[in-house]
RNA sequence: GGAGAGGUGGCCGAGUGGUCGAAGGCGCACGCCUGGAAAGCGUGUAUCCGUCACAAGCGGAUCAAGGGUUCGAAUCCCUUUCUCUCCGCCA
């Protein structure tokens, strides 16, 4: 959530900030400035009452002890009353403190200053491309009948075990996609990234935590015998490793990168877009997270986009990066840059990846902070980014690399998969 | 899933109704001491909210979480949760 200082002192920047979003936050951010003075004011009367009871307390305590047991009764009374008010103004407090919460949980985090305006994933700002985009080859397969026509993917089966987009991998496709998990993992590590495995259900204060409660559910598988929450990516768990903690400053940046599956409902998705790996209700991941001071939060973000572009180049695949437009960004996020690999057989881009800086969007909701070398504790900035997301790599290795006598695997993974050839 | 024990500050650990945010120790920080270090000595060392200048000061809250009893609770009662031990089940 977004600092609620900056709303009580610079409500209109933040109502202008948000347009970028085409989020008008007019309403909510004046209810919110009303209720948040109501919640103070609650506060101050409570303490002031509770002060009163405390000091009561005490000259009854003391009364007692010399034995003036009557007078001890009298004061007794004056305390019934004051405990009566206290609860009436407690319960008024919890009910503005409520207000305050769900008003200020609904403010989408404020669009960094380099945020296009903009309404779609049309308007996103290409910020770089590299690679030879494959000329267009009319024969080219799709990686669905690549898929198929070297048994590397049982759709199928997978429809007939659990649904659609829960594909099984067999032989080669399994095999490539384990190395794939391998490489990203190697590369994230050499790049000073710890490897974490983390679990792969989480509770609702951590789906709060990275903001997806409560603007996500439903997108989210959710097992309700237990009140968990399948993880859609490994930036849940991961990044609520830290939450309510105070790091030493001397501990920034802390770097994790974790592999896991990811599970999305993805509720009212169909079409041609949905087809063969393009999008699936199960997938693997590796991520890479970083926790850091606010002032170098940005040259992490670019060390992170730096360290996915390497990924794409020693896979030999074209690729480009956007910047999203404000209508496009997610609700937690300041600045996020996607990566997408054009697909020769599709003809388009795939995102692959997508890498955001929360700032304190996300530590302000996980109580996220590190104490300064002052002393001082502050909420840390969080970022994340899919180094790299399987399926679509997946898909734009098979039909970029498709030929006559089968499908070549890039160099980097050979002495991961053991083979140079799938036939 | 059943039975029992327990969750106190960064850590260990006292504290069974009264001035306890909490003894003591360790750790850490600073100072003294030293050629330097160790030892020793001294001082300090939680978080959040409110008031206010996001200062000082003052007030409030926090001893797993929530509720209750009481003038007053870390201390008593209830619920939840987590950890440990034993049993059951199981990769």
């Amino acid at each position: 959530m977004i600092d609620i200082q900056l709303v009580r002192d610079h409500s209109d920047e933040v109502i202008q900030r948000l347009k970028i979003r085409n989020f008008d936050a007019a309403d909510i951010v004046n209810k919110l400035k009303e209720a948040d003075m109501l919640r103070r004011q609650s506060q101050k009367e409570l303490d002031d009452t509770l002060a009163e009871g405390n000091e009561l307390a005490r000259k009854i305590g003391e009364l007692f002890k010399s034995g003036r047991g009557a007078e001890a009764a009298e004061l007794k009374e004056q305390s019934a009353t004051l405990k009566k008010q206290a609860k009436q103004l407690q319960e008024q407090l919890e009910v503005s403190a409520q207000e305050v919460d769900t008003l200020i949980t609904q403010l989408p985090n404020l669009p960094h200053k380099s945020v296009p305006a903009g309404n779609s994933e049309a308007d996103n700002l290409i910020v770089f491309e590299e690679g030879i985009v494959p000329e267009s080859d009319d024969n080219a397969l799709p990686h669905w009948e690549l898929a198929r026509k070297f048994d590397l993917i049982d759709f199928e089966a997978g429809t007939k075990i659990t649904g659609s987009g829960f594909p099984v991998y067999m032989g080669k496709g399994a095999r490539l996609q384990r190395a794939l998990i391998s490489f990203f993992l190697d590369q994230a590590v050499q790049a000073g990234y710890k490897e974490v495995q983390p679990p792969l259900l989480v509770n609702e204060a951590s789906a709060y935590g990275t903001g997806q409660l409560p603007d996500k559910d439903g997108q989210m598988y959710y097992v309700g015998a237990d009140k968990l929450y399948l993880i859609p990516t490994s930036e849940v768990p991961v990044t609520n490793i830290l939450r309510d903690s105070i790091l030493g400053e001397d501990e920034l940046p802390v770097k994790y990168t974790a592999y896991s599956v990811c599970f999305r409902r993805e509720a009212g998705s169909y079409g041609k877009d949905v087809r063969g790996l393009n999008r699936l209700h199960q997938f693997d991941k590796v991520e890479i997270v970083q926790v850091t001071n606010p002032e170098k939060s940005y040259q992490a973000l670019d060390d992170m986009v730096a360290h996915v572009s390497g990924l794409l180049q020693k896979l030999e695949l074209p690729y480009r990066i956007t910047r999203l437009c404000g209508g496009d960004l997610g609700f937690a996020s300041a600045l996020t840059y996607d990566m997408e690999v054009f697909s020769a057989a599709q003809k388009r881009w795939l995102e692959v990846s997508s890498i955001s800086n929360f700032e304190t969007f996300q530590s302000q909701r996980m109580k996220l902070r590190y104490k300064t070398s002052t002393g001082k504790n502050v909420f840390a900035h969080t970022l994340n980014g899919s180094a790299l997301a399987l399926p679509r790599i997946m898909a734009a290795l098979l039909e970029n690399n498709q030929q006559p006598l089968g499908v070549n695997v890039p160099a980097v993974l050979r002495p991961y998969t053991g083979f140079d050839l799938i036939e």
